[in-house]
DNA sequence: ACCAAAAAGTTTGATATCGAACCAATGGAG
DNA sequence: CTCCATTGGTTCGATATCAAACTTTTTGGT
């Protein structure tokens, strides 16, 4: 057992249900990983994924969320909320206000500065997207894209 | 929850590339997270899902393989994966010996414990895995799967 | 009207991961 | 034969995340 692969390689037949979605997270989370970090590497103003994720999520569809309503969209816990969020208001990307009518509750708004740093870090972002449709054209992605939709939402409502 | 958005949404044109593509990553990436904690919370033996990756990758292909390899093969650093192999040996499921043709490198041997922690995380997995097909068939799986390694393939070689 | 259960947010302790710096061994160019 | 660039592995400091425990506030059932 000296050479690369020593054992018999006990390959799971193909048609095996469970090892074909196996192989599917698996494929997920390795792009999920690599996406990740090569986004990550390219964020302005010591963004994170994660904050450049909230920013966003601000710009494209209004802020006055709560940051449970933010937690639960992001399919994170509201302990990593708090953190991101934290981080955020450290940076004077957004203000975080108690809610008038929930005194439990909180409201995150997006500053003047937080929607700046979203447009910096789309425009780092392009380069990166731009290389992507030469070896993953857009067809493909607008292909699969339903199928994920589908996987995500699954997943979400049967925890 | 009271009135949620505040603002006017200022959504992007569906047909533009970038967003395409922005999409694309961001379900794959709630996916990946979904469905890593959800095997993380199955996982016996306190296996790790990148320590069970491990072991599932010996199991189906052979051992023998360095940690370099190893880390290439599962696309994390290779400081990471001294921790996940440190771990696994510690458990007493994998040998690390150094490799007699190399004075730098090693090789990873599969341990009789950590083959039958595989199996044992195999069997803990089943259930998770046989709720899955009633929302997400297995023909949509395969139907993205190869679109899915293409991705994964070209976001690997063009780093 | 009360009290128990649920919900929102925070804190804490642990873990996996990254990138960068580092050392040791290899191997090719001159 | 000798360097020096490359490769394999480890260590270090930082960060994001999770689960669980906790506090405060709201809500709903009796």
């Amino acid at each position: 057992m000296t050479q690369i692969p020593a054992k018999p390689a006990r390959t799971a037949p193909a048609s095996d249900t469970a090892g074909l979605y196996f192989r599917m997270f698996n494929e997920i989370a390795i792009i999920a990983q690599l996406s990740g970090n090569r986004f990550q590497r390219v964020m302005p103003d010591g963004l994170s994924v994660a904050q450049f994720g909230l920013l966003n999520h601000c710009v494209r569809l209004g802020d006055g969320w709560t940051p449970a309503r933010l937690a639960a969209a992001f399919q994170v816990t509201r302990g990593t909320m708090t953190n991101t969020l934290q981080k955020l208001e450290a940076k004077g990307f957004i203000r975080v206000d108690p809610d008038p009518d929930d005194a439990r509750s909180k409201r995150v708004f997006l500053l003047a500065a937080g929607h700046a740093a979203q447009q910096a870090a789309v425009r780092a972002l392009a380069p990166e997207l731009a290389q992507l449709p030469a070896g993953f054209p857009p067809a493909l992605a607008s292909e699969i894209l339903p199928a994920l939709e589908r996987l995500r939402i699954w997943l979400d409502t049967n925890r």
